[in-house]
DNA sequence: CCTTAAGCGAGACGGTACGTCGGGTCTTCGT
DNA sequence: ACGAAGACCCGACGTACCGTCTCGCTTAAGG
């Protein structure tokens, strides 16, 4: 059992709360520490208390409220599925909070393995699990033959890369409105057909999972 | 005509190798201006004279010998170009170099605009026209159907983000030697054509290609 | 009361006898606030959070130990306490430290008007009162008369000119072992004798010599 | 003969004259050598063509109309002949130029001995020659006993330190106006009569009081 | 109740990088 | 060989940041 003064929780939230906020119209590498325990009146002690270093902090801030529910994204079809897991990813990315913490963010994961380790447990491999989920739904379903060579990992990496170029590498693209719907067409096509709905059905089409089979 | 001495080019070489040497096997945050100008033998205002920040000399650095030469992508076949290409991309970023150096550089992207509209033209830019050369020439080859949805713009995005997924993001990958083959399966399987390119023999599944037209 | 964690004295100890250190060989422009704080083992920013710059440091490094003792210089006599004054100002200014630091800091007063209002008040107002205080006794003696029209003001810039004059602008000076005597002598007949030529008879005043030769 | 392009002369006065320009309102640490030669029109390669250094280019700047007239210091006195030194001297240093040269200026001899050697022999070395011709006239005429102890060192000491301390070193001085005339009565006052106080009595050197009785 | 361990804000600590500026030298071209 | 222009190396400056440590004070839990 602790001895002495329990930390207060209060202090956590109004330092996540800080970095979130300095995060939402400033670049990460203009956060600093001294900034952050200036916002939230804390004392820099207070914050490597609780974590170990910046990109740890900013990575526990930043994470806050991205927990993956399953059942959001088990709504019957291989497509619905998807069309609602790659809305979910472009949100999470398209944060302002987001826009300007990750690209800092996955900088310094080359350096400090631990926030790295951290980074994959929580956010790639639920993602990729996830993905399995649906994917091993749809098979059962029969929407997706077993022998598919394109599997969870590689539907992750395309669809989470995809975004991940759309938001942070090709940043004069002309139209950015319609990540979610490009970045759904490109990962659906890659496991079933050709995607004939056409542009202008860029719904879920439940009713399309019949053709997939084929 | 310029007037005065002119700029020595054997210290722009000098200063570009030292940050290739010193990014061969370090992180891109503790690549110092102090370093690479030591490491060179030449001044700090050598470097400023020459560019005006840190990201705008690594950024001349990484990109020195990363030119497109469209010729090595017109192999002609959609695949075989493709191959060629995931092959081009993913060696140059899995470099040890671009391997530390692009992750902090993107990250600087966010904040210096000048840097980024380099980064644009140089890199996202020629990699997209070329992604449309290689699909304009199979769509009059007939490999492609003309109405097909997915463009250059989504491929490129699918390839490039793919792969820096997979080396950036989805670093506890158990393999990663096989990136080519399983971005170019997935970037192929998104333009609905078998895949029957030698290397992709290992995986062609050539049972997958009547479903296509389906 | 002052809050957070309060200065460390012996910081202040490192840094002004690492001053001193390398005043004591080095001339004042050589000596750079890195070096210092090398040989300080302290930071840059244990310097900046003590003195505003680079002459406010050395000042204080110079200062140190200079404290004027007013009962050192009451012996009883106008000569006497005059000697040991001039004994004092030479012994200060003849230090290694002193050549090395002040003429690079005089030069420095120019600009910086802080160090300037320092420098007045810790050594040129204190000394200018010590020699007020001295012929004020000796006025109370009788050994100046009251109408003495030379009075501390020019007391004091005779006798810190010229120790001035002997160490730093006459350097090719055969001797400068006999500076105090020199300078003694030279205050005191200064003050010997009621000047009664005025600034109107700037003539050559004949009658007076007669006494000269004795 | 020299072979070649011959220099310029008007390049010689533009840079002396753009140093003069320059320091009329700029301290000595200020006016760097890009903006000497940039007001002058002239490249950096033509200062350093002529001078060595910096600081022997403002010397050059500085010396510019200095030069003394013996002629102008015999006027038939001892009194009349100081005074008009006096004023020399003070016209000379309370000029905007000197004063914000000649801190710098002496800073610097301290390291660069051949600048110091110029100083000596241009200022030093000639103020005090005429001074000792000064005394042997006063002497030859019978206004200064033979055995005078204050010989020509000693008055230029004085002379031309207290001057210096009245406008360098007591820069809080109430009254600069009447520096002239405080300097000269102070070393007038110097020459004018034997040294044969009582108070000397106390004094340390007793082997010249045997003088002093009279 | 009172000791004790650990929390708290504030801010000093050593170290390091940044970008600017200055000095003195060297190299271009044209005169 | 001169002229202006400007690049060259070196190094100082003052600011900012990181992660640690040290103040005095406060807050509980355990004796």
């Amino acid at each position: 059992m602790p001895r002495g003064r329990p930390r207060e929780a209060v202090v956590d939230v109004r330092l996540l709360e800080a970095v979130r906020t300095l995060l939402a119209d400033t670049d990460y590498a203009d956060v600093s520490i001294a900034r952050i325990s200036g916002l939230a009146g804390a004392g820099r002690a207070a914050i490597y208390r609780r974590w170990s270093s910046k990109p740890e902090l900013v990575f526990a801030a930043v994470v806050h409220g991205t927990e993956l529910d399953a059942r959001r994204f088990d709504q019957g079809g291989l497509a619905t599925d998807l069309h609602a897991l790659v809305e979910h990813v472009v949100a999470l990315l398209n944060t302002p909070v987001a826009r300007n913490a990750l690209p800092g963010l996955v900088a310094e994961l080359q350096t400090s393995p631990e926030v790295r380790r951290r980074f994959q447990t929580r956010f790639i491999r639920a993602e990729r699990d996830l993905i399995a989920d649906i994917l091993s739904r749809a098979r059962s379903r029969g929407e997706l033959q077993t022998g598919q060579p394109i599997g969870a990992p590689e539907v992750h990496a395309h669809l989470l890369g995809m975004v991940w170029a759309e938001l942070f590498l090709v940043t004069d693209s002309p139209v950015a409105g319609d990540v979610v719907d490009r970045v759904f067409r490109s990962v659906l096509s890659t496991l079933s057909l050709p995607d004939h709905r056409g542009p202008a059905r860029q719904g879920p089409q439940p009713g399309r999972q019949p053709e997939d089979p084929c």
